[in-house]
DNA sequence: TCACTACTGAACGAATTGTTCTATAATAAC
DNA sequence: GTTATTATAGAACAATTCGTTCAGTAGTGA
């Protein structure tokens, strides 16, 4: 057995191909980047980047992916609050530290395209916090519908704010989602408290 | 002068190139469809699409844009209700008459795409119907979140409609929506009166 | 040192795009 | 009905882009 994935030139490789895609994604919308710009900006070879990704794509697709892990795992760590839905402060905050990438993803297009596939594990994670702090059983159409609401609009929150150049504190972005959001849940919810 | 934009052959064309198009966005992802699928389904030579559309990105631009029209329609038409910010009933139900449209536009990745846009359309006009209903002046800020939070509920809730064929009744989806929007705008907004 | 693995760079066919052109057919106006 | 106008068909075209392949080179880990 061979220690795999260890050579330093594939992880250069892979770092110095994000690093030129989202550089473009500043400058073009994601459908206007060809895998040439990629090659051009990232300064490799084509059959390098075919070796890496299976497609432009995937390539996309790595990206988000990672973005949906740090924000899963960021809602996996924050205590199981009872009162609140979602970690909304901790992802706002971590959403501002990773601001570069987000605003990339934002001018470019690249989140719209994926936002159902991020509302979709976001919301699911939702539903189960949800069904955690609710006592009576509920009907699953209306925790699901919830759990889609309270996703969508914190990415709804999150797109806006990455298109103002984030210049409200995540503090005050947590205040205005917390307050545009819980008396719905609490109101659809009603008699299975919080 | 001549008449303009009489010619039914020209109609009939377009008429045409739309049906196909729709019809492929049942059956493939809007990015995977190509100018030439839509010549071979629709029937028609090359040079005649071009002549009506600029590109494939303008033949589904036409379409959204159609539908953000009869959407924005129905709004103005709507009588000026001070308890609900949206006509959403009546939104709900032109959706449903329209369902294979906004299915294929879901399925085929159509409607994501240009989400924002519809989303900045939508959220225009509830900002104006919500300055003209409250009493106080109001921070532009607040204003503009609340619409922003009120336009991107009620298109995820008609994604997530489209996804699952429609089969709750448009009442049940006003429902739903009012219950879960309209208290976090009355918190939003509290002394403003609604 | 040595075996391995990744990269380069070029070349390739295939597919797609958008344009241009001529002949043909449909249309509207008279 | 005749006629001038306008849309379409259909083919051909160069230009891009894509994804693959391959031989030579260079970096890497053991």
């Amino acid at each position: 057995m061979k220690t795999q994935k260890t050579d330093r030139r594939s992880e250069r490789s892979r770092r110095i191909i994000g690093e030129a895609f989202i550089a473009l994604l500043r400058e073009k919308r994601y459908e206007d980047i060809t895998v040439q710009d990629v090659l051009d900006r990232a300064d490799i070879g084509r059959s390098t980047f075919y070796t890496h990704y299976y497609d432009k794509e995937d390539l996309l697709d790595s990206h988000i992916e990672a973005m949906i892990d740090a924000l899963s795992q960021h809602m996996e760590q924050a205590p199981g609050t009872t009162m609140l839905l979602i970690p909304s402060l901790g992802l706002f905050q971590h959403v501002q530290e990773q601001r570069r990438l987000y605003h990339a993803m934002t001018r470019g297009g690249g989140l719209e395209i994926h936002k159902r596939t991020m509302q979709a594990k976001l919301s699911q994670q939702v539903e189960q916090r949800l069904q955690a702090t609710l006592k009576k059983p509920t009907p699953t159409l209306t925790l699901t519908l919830a759990a889609q609401v309270v996703a969508g609009t914190f990415l709804t929150l999150l797109q806006w704010w990455a298109e103002h150049d984030m210049s409200i504190s995540p503090k005050e972005m947590d205040g205005y989602f917390q307050r545009l959001v819980l008396p719905g849940i609490q109101n659809m919810l009603t008699d299975e408290v919080l």
